[in-house]
Order: structure tokens, then sequence, then C-alpha cells
DNA sequence: ACCTGAACACCGTTCAAGT
DNA sequence: ACCTGAACACCGTTCAAGT
């Protein structure tokens, strides 16, 4: 029932915070600027404070509208376990597509988006029989470790070299970490081999059984 | 048995570091200017790069140098779980003291800091009976989880009122949150009662624990 | 009500010139 | 070898002026 507006190609709130999508996906966090944004949509970079306070609000605006596709709806007939696995693969995977809210949500805390997060992870705990005292505990865990591990997937995703593939990279790294001092860095250098070959969405699953494990141990 | 500077106060990348760890913590990060810090040592902003390539890597040095702090020693003697624990506290802790390192962690992967919480987090797992090959599995679980909490509550830190003490600032948030769409967030207007109160680093342990126990529970 | 674009007050970084 | 500081190429944001 909102007003229609005049012109089709008028400015909006939605259509900046899509053009700063596509942006930010396309030329990365560092190429959204007011005036490349404004460049976009054809108008001057004041035209875009009318409808946005400022670039933090644009942002999380930004965020938020992605986190909550990620987060939204999702067919519900599946065991509490596997609802939260696919909750915490979609983050993942919109953040790895996006790697720029990876950041953002590690900055913005309170904000909509982090809700959103924690409202679709803690949903199925009821059915997991785990007692409501313990709820805000074990959603906590949860999300910090889904953001965490997200964030720094979306942290490789941003700085793997354009041109390489990813075996390659990995490989690079391995042999990296396989030569560091032995009397530092024991650990690194025995696990380096397991570095090569791994599924990073296996690898965050796995993360989070093993949250899960935790939770419904006792 | 590096060669001596000549005057007491001459640069020195140390220097600049410790000053930028000082401006950082007592002025935030958005007060970290290669004017603010070259006023702060004295000299012009161009100086500071004959001994820092740029502002990314001084700011990862600057990371590097605490988190070194934080993860290196400690007394051995004790359970593997307890030493995981320790570190992770140590951790927890030093991010709380210096809450720019969270975003800083989240945004710069491989570097040295993160191979650090690697070692220090991943050590212990050979005396918790973990098999070798899922050890690259645990250990980033362990560490997403702890730069994910870790991350969340520097978010906090930042962003708190600084007026205003941390038992009416969650008691505020509280109120929001029971005041949020019955419909659309079920779960957080429930846990809202559970906010206030609440001691951060007694939740991150109980996060931890619940990690180690999907590790230990096979 | 909404848009324009010049202008303000900054940034990180470079570089000729000094010692 | 190391330092100086002006200058370059940008930023986010504001605001008088327009429609």
């Amino acid at each position: 029932m909102g007003r229609p507006s005049r012109r089709a190609d008028a400015l909006s709130r939605e259509r900046i915070i899509a053009a700063a999508i596509t942006i930010l996906d396309t030329e990365g966090e560092r190429a959204l600027t007011f005036r490349t944004l404004a460049a976009t949509l054809a108008t001057g970079p004041g035209a875009i404070y009318w409808h946005v306070a400022n670039k933090k609000e644009l942002l999380a605006a930004a965020t938020d509208a992605l986190v909550a596709e990620a987060t939204g709806a999702g067919p519900t007939r599946a065991t509490p376990h596997e609802r939260i696995r696919r909750v915490a693969l979609g983050l993942f995977d919109t953040i790895d597509a996006h790697p720029w809210i990876g950041s953002q949500l590690s900055q913005e805390p309170w904000q909509l988006a982090s809700m959103r997060i924690v409202e679709a992870l803690g949903r199925p705990l009821d059915d997991l029989e785990v007692p409501a005292e313990r709820h805000f505990h074990v959603v906590t865990a949860l999300a910090s470790y889904v953001l965490g591990a997200a964030a720094q997937n979306a942290a490789n995703a941003r700085h793997a070299p354009r041109d390489t593939d990813r075996d390659t990279a990995l490989s690079a790294i391995a042999r990296q970490w396989a030569e560091l001092d032995e009397a530092e860095f024991p650990f690194v250098r025995r696990i380096a081999a397991q570095l090569p070959g791994h599924d990073d969405r296996e690898q965050f699953l796995a993360g989070i059984d093993l949250v899960l494990g935790g939770i419904t141990r006792e």
C-alpha cells in the first residue's frame, strides 16, 4: 500500500541497497564509495543521503537484507539437529558468496542481522530437549562458532589470489606451514598435511556437529 | 646483537607499533592516523613508511605483538582441557582489553597471529587422545569459536555507551528484545530475560566446554 | 519532497629534498 | 640510512541551491 513513486527510475532505499550489494559483490568492499554508488545510480552523492543516514547504516541494511533471506523460511519438517545444520550452512554459503558480510557481522553486534541469526539457530532448541535455562548459553555458543567460522572463510575468500585455483593456493600455504620453526610451531607443522584437499563446507558442518554433540551430551 | 641506534629517541618499528597500540587502546580505531601517529612520535607521516610498509602491516604487527604475548608461555602442568581453557581465556581477555584486535583477526586470516592461536589451542590435543587425523578438524572448530566469541565481545565493548554501566546497558537491550514481534522473534523474546546478569567470561568458557565436550564425546 | 554538485575536512601514501 | 613535510589522489559528509 506504499504510495507509488512518480518515476520508475526514482531513487529509493531499496534501489540504493541493491546497487550497493552489486558493487560490494563484484568490485569488493573498497570499491563501494558514495561517488561510485551515485554514478551507478546516475545521481550525485548527496542524493543518497536523503534515503540513507550514512555508510554504516547502508552496510548494515545490505547485510540485513541478505541475512534475512538466508535465515528466512526453510522447509520445517526435519529433526532439530538437521534444522540447525541447515540454517548454519545457509549462512555459511551466503557469507561465502558475499564475503563482505563476514566483517560486517563481527563489527555491528546487536544489529538486526545478528538477531535473525540467533532466532534461526535458537528456535530448534526447544525440540532438542535443551532446558530453557540453557538456551541463551547454547545459542550464544552456536552463533559464535557460526560467525567465527564464516568470518574466517570469508577472509580467506577475500584474500585468495584471483588467478590461482583453490588447490594450488592451499598447497602453497601447507608448504609454508611445513617449513615453520619446529620449536615454535610443532602443531601447525604437523597438521599442514591435512590442509590441502579438505572441504570447507564439510569442515564447517563438522564443527557444528561438535558443538551440537556437546549440547546433547548429558 | 642488533646494532645500536644512535639516538635513544630514534624511530624504530617497535616504537611505532607501541605508539599505535596506545592510540588504538585509548582513542579507538578511528583515531589511528599516520598523522596523529607521526605527531605522537614527533615526526612527519612519511618517516613511518621507512619502518612499516603501510597501515595494514602496522595493524597486523600490533595484533601479532599482543597475541604472541597472550599465547606465549603459560605454566604447563595441567590437564589438556585446562590448558585449552587457559589459552582461550587469555585470548578472550586480551581481545577484551584491546577490542580492535577482534576485527583485525577476522580480517587477515593466514597471518602470524592466527597461526599462534592455532598452535596454542592445538598443542594440548595430543594429550587429549584425539586421533591425529582429526586434529586439523578440531583445532579449526576451536579457533572459530574462540575468534567468533571474542570478536562479538569486542564489538559489544566497542559499542557500549561510555557513560552507562554494563548492567543498565544489558537491561536496556533485554527490554528491547522483549518488545520484538512475537511472530518473528519468539526465541529471542524468550531468552531476553537471561541477558542481564550473565558473566561474559563464564559464558565464553561454557562454550569452550561445549566444544570440548563434543570432541571427547565418543 | 527530493535531487544536484560544489565544497569542507579529512584520509593513506608518495617523493623530492634534506641530513 | 634515515627523516621531513608538502603534495597527490582520494574519501565521507554537508549544504545552499534548485525542481
